[in-house]
DNA sequence: ACTCTATGATACAATAATGTCTCATAAATA
DNA sequence: TATTTATGAGACATTATTGTATCATAGAGT
């Protein structure tokens, strides 16, 4: 007993799913369009969300969990940090739809304390990488650690792009991606 | 004769430039918002423009033409093409909120001819540059000129990104953006 | 088979934004 | 100064979206 109904697991989760796809297209998409997405009526999105900013947060904490998850193996091998932050990207690329996703609706989500902390958690986990590998020698010293996150993000989201837009293959992303990082596009 | 009423000017001017600068912050601002940050009263917005969308569009071709005028003394120098590169991107640093303002809403302005002509004949310009830039031995032949692009849309992303958020000048962010480019982060 | 419970469809109120129109007024032009 | 012209304020209709509530029904759980 008090387990959940399978119909209302699969309406959320095909919400969800639903959700992520057309907000990544159109921030601005009608719950209309999402419910009729997941073949789920609008009464029921309001069945398990609150509200529509309620339903953005919620998705936005799911991808920031999914990332987290995706990561959370790497670092537990103990890698250099050169080796970590290539794994990294090996394992982020394949969701970098979601990762995207969360830029996308970023002006929403930063309004929930609960995505805001996960987030920043995941930023200081990366910082303190970056840390590492200036003093294993791997990186730069010069530049600093916050410019380097931040280029990070930006060749995830080049890979991200090229995935969709020429079809490039995650495995070929995360590979552009990292030897970009470290070695930029000189001959 | 047959010259514009001063007023009509200003409040275009002011109106164009509260509209990047609102809805860089948010794609969704309202009409309101803007003809009021612009102090001006919304029935002088649909004097200026047909309709929302209208505005947008114009938005993001003064956002685009202002890019290609910064961009266009520096190729008549007839420098190297990684030199070229360089300056772009020197160039191009100070306007980059016009820049991101694009992305923001690019899925409204795509839809407009005009728009797209302008951003494609960018785009093809870069890509030659950077064919060049492999012909001359100063970019990496492997990569895909596809991907170098997107790369530079990333690393101009993530200077306005420090700019804005960390304060870095210009003239720095474009500095570690050229460098990175080229060289990576490696030690 | 029987009982719940989630569902879809639909109607409904509330809100908010878009777009049109008018009119007195203030500011530019000549 | 006289005349034209853009303006702000506001009323207004229209439309779209959000959010709530109801109800018969289909499909879970047991």
């Amino acid at each position: 007993m008090s387990t959940q109904d399978a119909r209302s697991v699969r309406s959320r989760q095909a919400l969800l799913d639903a959700g992520i796809e057309l907000l990544l297209r159109n921030p601005a998409a009608t719950l209309s369009e999402i419910a009729a997405h997941a073949n789920v009526g609008r009464a029921t999105l309001y069945r398990q969300f609150e509200s529509k900013e309620q339903l953005i947060q919620e998705l936005a904490i799911e991808s920031l969990e999914m990332t987290s998850a995706v990561i959370a193996p790497v670092k537990n091998r103990k890698l250099s940090a050169k080796a970590t932050l290539e794994e990294i990207f090996k394992a982020v690329m394949p969701l970098a739809d979601k990762y995207h996703f969360l830029l996308s609706i970023w002006n929403i989500a930063e309004k929930d304390d609960e995505v805001i902390a996960i987030y920043n958690q995941q930023l200081t986990e990366l910082a303190s990488l970056i840390e590492r590998g200036k003093k294993e020698g791997t990186i730069n010293k010069n530049l600093d650690t916050s410019w380097i996150v931040c280029v990070i993000d930006s060749l995830i989201y080049s890979g991200w792009w090229m995935m969709g837009n020429t079809g490039m293959s995650a495995a070929n992303a995360s590979a552009h991606s990292i030897e970009t990082l470290f070695a930029g596009i000189s001959k």
